[in-house]
DNA sequence: GATGCTAAGGTCCCTAATCT
DNA sequence: AGATTAGGGACCTTAGCATC
């Protein structure tokens, strides 16, 4: 393999040289109206894609749809912003005090059998509000948002769901479909993609 | 089995806001 | 001004895992 790769490499370098000039020469003019965080990111893969062939829109839709994968399946992983996910499948919004909310979380986290004995999951307001920070922007791309602030005696919580894209809690095992391969069991996901070249990107 | 590393939780102390 | 309350940050401890 070494060998084919070795008597390859100086047209695989010089084709990556060429794309990259390329892309540089158009970058400057590549202006999109929504930029996702790691915009510059978004830009390069937009001009990339443009001087390959494959299209700027094509590459925009795939890495959308991949970002979109992965933050379902870290909100399904991660306890807290699971059980926030399935808080605000009841309301429009929410608002209390940090230890409240832990409480809620609690009930909520029962009803939807979500398993609260985790490691992660907090045993402590002080614990829950890093909990959510970490799964802060996570949240935010599902259309949850939250703010902790001081208020009377205590840091009071505002979560917010703006429109209906609160994704489902995921099932707790599923199957990875591979084009091209045998299916393998996995934990916590069930993806169905078709290909695409820039699955992962 | 011993050791080292890493991540997470618990504890202590500090801060901010409110009450008396 | 001091006491009280709730939450955050820093630090320490502990559990789990990998490596030898």
């Amino acid at each position: 393999m070494w060998e084919a790769f070795e008597k390859d490499r100086a047209s695989i370098v010089g084709g990556a040289l060429q794309a990259l000039a390329k892309a540089m020469a158009i970058y400057p003019n590549v202006q999109l109206d929504k930029l996702p965080r790691m915009a510059d990111f978004t830009r390069w893969g937009y001009a990339i894609a443009e001087v390959l062939g494959y299209g700027g829109e094509r590459f925009l839709q795939a890495y959308r749809k991949n970002r979109n994968q992965s933050n379902e399946e870290a909100i399904s992983s991660h306890p807290v912003a699971a059980t926030v996910v399935a808080l605000m499948k009841e309301n429009q919004s929410w608002s209390g005090s940090v230890a409240s909310l832990l409480g809620e979380l609690e009930r909520v986290a029962e009803q939807e059998k979500i398993n609260t004995k985790v490691k992660t999951f907090p045993k402590a307001a002080h614990i829950l509000s890093r909990r959510l920070k970490e799964v802060k922007s996570n949240l935010e791309d599902v259309g949850i948002t939250f703010d902790i602030r001081h208020a009377g005696d205590s840091k009071k919580v505002s979560i917010q769901k703006s429109g209906s894209n609160v994704i489902p809690i995921r099932p707790q095992s599923g199957t990875l479909k591979l084009t091209g391969t045998d299916s393998i069991e996995v934990k916590d996901i069930e993806l169905s993609e078709d290909y695409d070249e820039f699955e992962g990107w």
